[in-house]
DNA sequence: TAATTCGGTAACTATTGGGTACCTTTGCGC
DNA sequence: GCGCAAAGGTACCCAATAGTTACCGAATTA
Protein backbone atom coordinates (compact mmCIF):
# COMPACT_ATOMS: atom_id res chain seq x y z
CA UNK A 1 0.00 0.00 0.00
CA UNK A 2 2.70 2.16 0.40
CA UNK A 3 3.57 1.99 -3.28
CA UNK A 4 -0.18 3.38 -3.92
CA UNK A 5 1.05 6.31 -1.96
CA UNK A 6 3.75 7.45 -4.35
CA UNK A 7 2.54 6.61 -6.96
CA UNK A 8 -0.71 8.60 -6.56
CA UNK A 9 1.64 11.27 -5.39
CA UNK A 10 3.13 10.94 -8.89
CA UNK A 11 0.14 11.38 -10.20
CA UNK A 12 -0.08 13.97 -12.93
CA UNK A 13 -4.03 14.05 -13.38
CA UNK A 14 -4.49 16.95 -11.11
CA UNK A 15 -2.22 19.39 -12.44
CA UNK A 16 -3.30 17.85 -15.99
CA UNK A 17 -6.87 17.80 -16.15
CA UNK A 18 -6.99 20.98 -14.55
CA UNK A 19 -5.75 22.50 -18.19
CA UNK A 20 -8.91 21.65 -19.75
CA UNK A 21 -11.08 19.90 -17.33
CA UNK A 22 -13.66 23.15 -16.73
CA UNK A 23 -17.15 23.94 -18.09
CA UNK A 24 -15.44 24.96 -21.49
CA UNK A 25 -11.98 24.03 -22.82
CA UNK A 26 -12.93 20.54 -24.10
CA UNK A 27 -15.55 21.66 -26.11
CA UNK A 28 -13.53 24.25 -27.65
CA UNK A 29 -10.95 21.55 -28.39
CA UNK A 30 -13.53 19.33 -29.90
CA UNK A 31 -14.22 22.01 -32.06
CA UNK A 32 -11.22 22.63 -33.03
CA UNK A 33 -10.18 18.67 -33.72
CA UNK A 34 -13.81 18.91 -36.26
CA UNK A 35 -13.10 21.96 -37.95
CA UNK A 36 -12.57 21.46 -41.77
CA UNK A 37 -9.23 23.35 -41.89
CA UNK A 38 -8.18 23.01 -38.28
CA UNK A 39 -8.48 26.67 -38.19
CA UNK A 40 -11.35 28.58 -36.22
CA UNK A 41 -11.87 32.36 -35.87
CA UNK A 42 -13.09 33.80 -31.96
CA UNK A 43 -16.51 34.18 -33.01
CA UNK A 44 -16.78 31.38 -35.48
CA UNK A 45 -16.53 29.54 -32.14
CA UNK A 46 -19.01 31.62 -30.51
CA UNK A 47 -21.46 31.24 -33.33
CA UNK A 48 -21.10 27.12 -32.06
CA UNK A 49 -20.72 27.55 -28.31
CA UNK A 50 -24.36 29.98 -28.06
CA UNK A 51 -24.13 29.16 -24.29
CA UNK A 52 -20.59 30.44 -23.23
CA UNK A 53 -20.07 34.42 -22.97
CA UNK A 54 -17.76 36.09 -25.29
CA UNK A 55 -15.87 36.73 -21.65
CA UNK A 56 -15.79 32.92 -20.45
CA UNK A 57 -14.68 32.03 -24.30
CA UNK A 58 -12.00 34.32 -24.15
CA UNK A 59 -10.80 33.12 -21.06
CA UNK A 60 -10.80 29.61 -22.26
CA UNK A 61 -9.10 30.12 -25.27
CA UNK A 62 -6.27 32.70 -23.20
CA UNK A 63 -5.89 29.36 -20.68
CA UNK A 64 -5.68 26.72 -23.70
CA UNK A 65 -3.14 29.03 -25.27
CA UNK A 66 -0.82 29.23 -21.77
CA UNK A 67 -1.48 25.42 -21.74
CA UNK A 68 0.47 25.09 -25.36
CA UNK A 69 -2.90 23.29 -26.52
CA UNK A 70 -4.11 25.67 -28.93
CA UNK A 71 -2.28 27.89 -30.98
CA UNK A 72 -3.02 31.80 -31.16
CA UNK A 73 -2.32 33.62 -34.49
CA UNK A 74 -3.39 37.63 -35.03
CA UNK A 75 -3.35 39.09 -37.97
CA UNK A 76 -3.42 42.95 -37.36
CA UNK A 77 -5.89 44.05 -39.93
CA UNK A 78 -9.10 45.59 -39.14
CA UNK A 79 -11.38 44.90 -37.91
CA UNK A 80 -8.80 42.16 -36.90
CA UNK A 81 -8.36 38.51 -37.61
CA UNK A 82 -7.40 36.52 -34.60
CA UNK A 83 -7.35 32.68 -35.74
CA UNK A 84 -7.24 29.47 -33.60
CA UNK A 85 -6.08 25.99 -34.41
CA UNK A 86 -4.91 22.99 -32.14
CA UNK A 87 -0.75 22.69 -31.32
CA UNK A 88 0.91 19.44 -32.09
CA UNK A 89 0.67 18.91 -28.21
CA UNK A 90 -3.14 19.80 -28.15
CA UNK A 91 -3.30 17.37 -31.37
CA UNK A 92 -1.36 14.40 -29.65
CA UNK A 93 -4.58 14.86 -26.47
CA UNK A 94 -7.45 14.37 -29.36
CA UNK A 95 -7.39 10.46 -29.53
CA UNK A 96 -7.68 10.31 -25.88
CA UNK A 97 -10.59 13.03 -25.52
CA UNK A 98 -12.59 11.06 -28.63
CA UNK A 99 -12.36 7.94 -25.98
CA UNK A 100 -13.48 10.06 -23.51
CA UNK A 101 -16.28 11.02 -25.57
CA UNK A 102 -17.22 7.53 -26.58
CA UNK A 103 -16.77 6.50 -23.18
CA UNK A 104 -19.64 9.18 -22.53
CA UNK A 105 -21.69 8.55 -25.32
CA UNK A 106 -22.13 4.67 -24.23
CA UNK A 107 -22.32 5.28 -20.28
CA UNK A 108 -24.13 8.33 -20.35
CA UNK A 109 -27.57 7.27 -18.68
CA UNK A 110 -26.27 5.73 -16.25
CA UNK A 111 -23.99 8.73 -14.79
CA UNK A 112 -26.35 11.06 -15.99
CA UNK A 113 -29.38 10.10 -14.30
CA UNK A 114 -30.93 13.92 -12.70
CA UNK B 1 -19.91 23.33 -41.16
CA UNK B 2 -23.87 22.42 -40.47
CA UNK B 3 -22.70 18.97 -38.94
CA UNK B 4 -19.96 20.05 -36.43
CA UNK B 5 -22.86 21.61 -34.80
CA UNK B 6 -25.19 18.95 -34.43
CA UNK B 7 -22.38 17.00 -33.65
CA UNK B 8 -21.45 19.53 -31.11
CA UNK B 9 -24.58 20.10 -29.59
CA UNK B 10 -25.13 15.90 -28.90
CA UNK B 11 -21.05 15.63 -27.45
CA UNK B 12 -22.04 14.17 -24.13
CA UNK B 13 -18.86 15.08 -22.88
CA UNK B 14 -19.64 18.38 -20.97
CA UNK B 15 -22.20 16.48 -18.61
CA UNK B 16 -20.15 13.44 -18.15
CA UNK B 17 -16.79 15.19 -17.12
CA UNK B 18 -18.44 17.22 -14.83
CA UNK B 19 -18.90 14.35 -12.82
CA UNK B 20 -15.48 13.29 -12.41
CA UNK B 21 -13.46 16.46 -13.22
CA UNK B 22 -13.47 18.57 -10.33
CA UNK B 23 -10.46 18.77 -8.63
CA UNK B 24 -10.68 15.22 -6.40
CA UNK B 25 -13.12 12.77 -7.89
CA UNK B 26 -10.48 11.24 -10.65
CA UNK B 27 -7.73 10.82 -7.45
CA UNK B 28 -10.09 9.06 -5.71
CA UNK B 29 -11.10 6.83 -8.54
CA UNK B 30 -7.58 6.38 -8.90
CA UNK B 31 -7.14 5.09 -5.54
CA UNK B 32 -10.26 2.69 -5.86
CA UNK B 33 -8.60 1.44 -8.61
CA UNK B 34 -4.93 0.32 -7.70
CA UNK B 35 -6.84 -1.02 -4.02
CA UNK B 36 -5.37 -4.50 -3.62
CA UNK B 37 -8.61 -5.56 -2.67
CA UNK B 38 -10.79 -3.26 -4.57
CA UNK B 39 -11.73 -1.62 -1.73
CA UNK B 40 -11.64 1.23 0.48
CA UNK B 41 -12.69 2.89 4.10
CA UNK B 42 -13.29 6.63 4.35
CA UNK B 43 -10.26 7.35 6.53
CA UNK B 44 -8.23 5.15 4.26
CA UNK B 45 -9.01 7.30 1.89
CA UNK B 46 -8.41 10.26 3.69
CA UNK B 47 -4.91 9.21 4.86
CA UNK B 48 -3.69 9.10 0.78
CA UNK B 49 -5.21 12.67 0.19
CA UNK B 50 -3.95 14.05 2.96
CA UNK B 51 -4.55 17.74 0.93
CA UNK B 52 -8.18 16.98 0.78
CA UNK B 53 -10.27 17.91 3.85
CA UNK B 54 -13.04 15.54 5.11
CA UNK B 55 -15.52 17.63 4.20
CA UNK B 56 -14.70 17.84 0.80
CA UNK B 57 -14.05 13.75 0.37
CA UNK B 58 -17.13 13.53 1.75
CA UNK B 59 -18.77 15.48 -0.69
CA UNK B 60 -16.66 14.09 -3.46
CA UNK B 61 -17.68 10.24 -2.65
CA UNK B 62 -21.35 11.41 -2.53
CA UNK B 63 -21.46 13.13 -6.29
CA UNK B 64 -19.19 9.82 -7.37
CA UNK B 65 -21.78 7.84 -5.55
CA UNK B 66 -24.76 9.85 -7.42
CA UNK B 67 -23.19 9.41 -10.76
CA UNK B 68 -22.87 5.56 -10.27
CA UNK B 69 -19.47 5.45 -10.44
CA UNK B 70 -18.56 4.46 -6.95
CA UNK B 71 -20.43 2.31 -4.59
CA UNK B 72 -21.22 3.12 -1.19
CA UNK B 73 -21.33 -0.05 1.41
CA UNK B 74 -22.67 0.85 5.38
CA UNK B 75 -21.65 -1.87 8.26
CA UNK B 76 -24.65 -0.62 11.14
CA UNK B 77 -21.67 -0.74 13.85
CA UNK B 78 -20.08 1.72 16.72
CA UNK B 79 -17.82 3.32 15.58
CA UNK B 80 -19.51 2.93 11.74
CA UNK B 81 -17.82 1.33 8.86
CA UNK B 82 -18.49 2.28 5.13
CA UNK B 83 -16.70 1.16 2.50
CA UNK B 84 -16.27 2.52 -1.06
CA UNK B 85 -15.58 0.48 -4.19
CA UNK B 86 -15.83 1.25 -8.06
CA UNK B 87 -19.13 0.24 -9.84
CA UNK B 88 -19.04 -1.53 -13.09
CA UNK B 89 -19.76 1.47 -14.75
CA UNK B 90 -16.84 2.95 -12.64
CA UNK B 91 -14.48 -0.07 -13.42
CA UNK B 92 -15.37 0.51 -17.09
CA UNK B 93 -13.76 4.23 -17.30
CA UNK B 94 -10.75 3.19 -15.89
CA UNK B 95 -9.17 2.50 -18.88
CA UNK B 96 -10.00 5.97 -20.43
CA UNK B 97 -8.66 7.28 -17.38
CA UNK B 98 -5.38 5.30 -17.43
CA UNK B 99 -4.91 6.35 -21.08
CA UNK B 100 -5.54 10.06 -19.66
CA UNK B 101 -2.81 9.07 -16.69
CA UNK B 102 -0.03 8.12 -19.27
CA UNK B 103 -1.20 11.18 -21.90
CA UNK B 104 -0.17 13.23 -18.89
CA UNK B 105 3.08 11.68 -17.76
CA UNK B 106 4.55 12.19 -21.58
CA UNK B 107 3.10 15.63 -22.23
CA UNK B 108 3.72 17.00 -18.33
CA UNK B 109 6.72 19.15 -19.21
CA UNK B 110 4.52 21.18 -22.38
CA UNK B 111 1.31 21.39 -20.89
CA UNK B 112 2.21 22.62 -17.08
CA UNK B 113 4.94 25.29 -17.41
CA UNK B 114 4.25 27.36 -14.67
C1' DT C 1 -25.51 59.64 -39.43
C1' DA C 2 -26.28 55.46 -37.44
C1' DA C 3 -25.56 50.56 -37.13
C1' DT C 4 -22.64 46.52 -37.41
C1' DT C 5 -18.33 43.74 -37.28
C1' DC C 6 -14.44 41.92 -34.66
C1' DG C 7 -11.88 40.51 -30.57
C1' DG C 8 -11.67 41.62 -26.66
C1' DT C 9 -11.59 44.11 -21.34
C1' DA C 10 -13.48 46.41 -16.83
C1' DA C 11 -16.69 46.29 -13.28
C1' DC C 12 -19.90 43.96 -11.05
C1' DT C 13 -22.77 39.95 -8.98
C1' DA C 14 -23.95 34.97 -8.30
C1' DT C 15 -22.35 30.60 -7.39
C1' DT C 16 -19.32 27.41 -5.89
C1' DG C 17 -15.04 25.57 -3.44
C1' DG C 18 -13.09 24.87 0.73
C1' DG C 19 -11.63 25.38 6.03
C1' DT C 20 -12.84 24.97 10.85
C1' DA C 21 -15.57 23.45 14.37
C1' DC C 22 -18.71 20.31 15.92
C1' DC C 23 -21.90 16.04 16.27
C1' DT C 24 -22.94 10.91 17.45
C1' DT C 25 -22.08 6.49 19.85
C1' DT C 26 -19.07 3.37 22.00
C1' DG C 27 -14.90 1.49 24.26
C1' DC C 28 -10.65 2.28 26.72
C1' DG C 29 -7.49 3.86 30.49
C1' DC C 30 -7.52 5.30 35.20
C1' DG D 1 -17.81 7.79 36.93
C1' DC D 2 -14.49 11.10 33.97
C1' DG D 3 -12.26 12.40 30.05
C1' DC D 4 -10.53 11.11 25.61
C1' DA D 5 -10.18 8.93 21.04
C1' DA D 6 -12.19 6.83 16.79
C1' DA D 7 -15.44 6.58 13.06
C1' DG D 8 -17.90 9.16 9.22
C1' DG D 9 -20.18 13.06 8.59
C1' DT D 10 -22.70 17.86 8.70
C1' DA D 11 -23.48 23.23 9.74
C1' DC D 12 -21.60 27.56 9.27
C1' DC D 13 -18.86 30.77 7.30
C1' DC D 14 -15.57 33.10 3.98
C1' DA D 15 -12.71 33.41 -0.30
C1' DA D 16 -12.17 32.28 -4.95
C1' DT D 17 -14.12 31.52 -9.22
C1' DA D 18 -17.89 31.52 -12.79
C1' DG D 19 -20.60 34.31 -15.31
C1' DT D 20 -23.42 38.76 -16.87
C1' DT D 21 -23.67 43.26 -18.74
C1' DA D 22 -21.74 47.28 -20.60
C1' DC D 23 -18.27 49.21 -23.21
C1' DC D 24 -13.95 49.97 -26.31
C1' DG D 25 -11.47 50.90 -31.13
C1' DA D 26 -11.39 51.65 -36.15
C1' DA D 27 -13.62 50.65 -40.44
C1' DT D 28 -17.12 49.05 -43.55
C1' DT D 29 -22.06 48.95 -44.72
C1' DA D 30 -26.95 51.11 -45.18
Amino acid sequence: MADIKAEYLACPIRQVVSRFGDKWSLLVLFLLNRSDTGVLRFNEIRRFMTDCSQKMLSQTLKNLEQSHLVHREVYPEVPPRVEYSLTDTGKSLMPVLTALIDWGKEHFDEVVTD
